[in-house]
DNA sequence: GGCCCTATGTGCGAGACCGCACATATGAAA
DNA sequence: TTTCATATGTGCGGTCTCGCACATAGGGCC
């Protein structure tokens, strides 16, 4: 029922190599003022899989820019089981609730997958969203589409099979990252859409007995992207369009 | 499956008593330069059941700020199928999209139940907004409530018993209301909830046989509040507490 | 007072998912 | 190569909710 992902880095990929600034989406979006003054206060770290970016209540102390990395936002429940209700990658970033004013949230933020970031203080975010127009419009507007995905999440939970919700996941999880295997092991992927770990190995086979995917212990591959893209609900493409829509693409790596 | 009200207005209350602006907690929480600037600005609107304040994907001309009424955002799925992600009622605010910058959003704001409030146009709020720092950090903050109420209805749609949810949801109206009686038949609520209708007859059939409510034809009674608390899941105590937390007391009427 | 629309109550078979128990298999380490 | 922890596959009964079909009843309106 909790997430427990112990000794499994050992399945991780080599460090993934090291990725600028300007591989984050949003950083990338910045005005160049903003962009010159940024770069002294951004820390670059590593994120390994499983580590709590923040915990639910707590106090951040940061926010986190992944560039490699994909961290989920989850509930956890007090009888223990855990849902998924976002997922943030190099488009965007963790810890929304420090300019929003709350500075906390009841929500938990792990790494889903290993990679690296950038972070910078609470003070200096806020500083930063008070001081400038445009910077706040632009994490406004991300907030926006995290805020989409959050619904999006709520009804699909509602409505949709595992089956379709898995196909959702593991795009929206592929277009986070780059290259088309995901490091996930089928029990981490329950554990993110609050289901049991049979429920995923049941949908997995059907995918791969289709042809759409291939998976070994922790590592799957996707090889029919398109096909994904049919077997899922609707609300992958709500919510991508919805992030087409309101951030600004990137052109920088 | 598709929400229905139609005739359904003969069932109303009379005409709600006209509140004033103060009714509402976020136009009572401004400052006084800018309450005495907006209130020229606050058109008073009438918002009977079923009124649409905006659809899915269409740009927002308002936003609202409800007094008597109660508002509840909801999605509608392909299949006609929805479900309901927030309510906003006297606390809050229809519209976040306006200021976060997207201008629309996936969803649609639905008149759960009819009563007043009062609207103000997409340029005011966008300058008023831009304007002063005060006013941004109250609608930020409101709007972190409102990820948060979004965010436990994902983990409730996926954890919970459609019994407890029954509970959450009359909790939440309850509080956006004054006095303790519902109108609300129960094929609304399934259609908020996005339940069956005799899902719900069942729920609140329960519900009457412990003494908790009492109904008849789309009046809904509370009797016992506290047991109400007691039979709904977690999340209404989550999402209560962090509008107490985000959101400023409210001493005015 | 009677009619009729609409709200609510009930039953039944089906499907999705759960919780549990256990079988199998892969890949890393020794 | 062998071992072993861990990842994945499978079966089964139970529960919740669904979809449908219909029965009952409240209350406004003539």
């Amino acid at each position: 029922m909790t997430v427990s992902v112990s000794r499994n880095s050992k399945i991780n990929l080599p460090k993934p190599a090291a990725a600028g600034p300007l591989a984050n989406g949003l950083l990338a979006a910045l005005p160049q003022a903003e962009a010159t003054r940024w770069i002294p206060l951004l820390e670059a770290v590593d994120l390994p899989l499983g580590h709590v970016l923040y915990e639910s209540g707590k106090t951040l102390s940061h926010v986190y820019f992944p560039t490699t990395a994909i961290v989920s936002l989850l509930y956890v429940l007090e009888n223990g089981s855990s849902a998924e209700i976002a997922v943030v990658g190099n488009e965007g970033m963790v810890g929304v609730s420090l300019f929003m004013g709350g500075g906390s949230t009841p929500s938990r933020a792990v790494v889903q997958s290993a990679g690296a970031g950038y972070r910078l203080n609470a003070q200096a975010i806020k500083t930063e969203s008070d001081r400038s127009g445009p910077v706040l419009h632009l994490l406004l507007r991300y907030t926006q589409a995290l805020l989409t995905q959050m619904a999006q999440t709520a009804v699909c939970n509602r409505h949709h099979t595992l089956d379709q919700q898995l196909c959702r996941w593991l795009l929206l999880s592929l277009d986070r990252l780059q290259g088309d295997e995901l490091v996930m092991t089928q029990e981490l992927i329950a554990n993110m859409l609050g289901v049991r770990r049979e429920g995923v190995t049941d949908g997995a086979l059907k995918l791969q007995e289709a042809g759409l995917i291939r998976y070994t212990r922790g590592r799957i591959s996707i090889l029919d992207r398109p096909g994904l893209e049919a077997r899922s609900c609707e609300c992958y493409a709500v919510v991508k369009n919805e992030y087409d829509r309101l951030l600004p693409v990137k052109t920088a790596t």
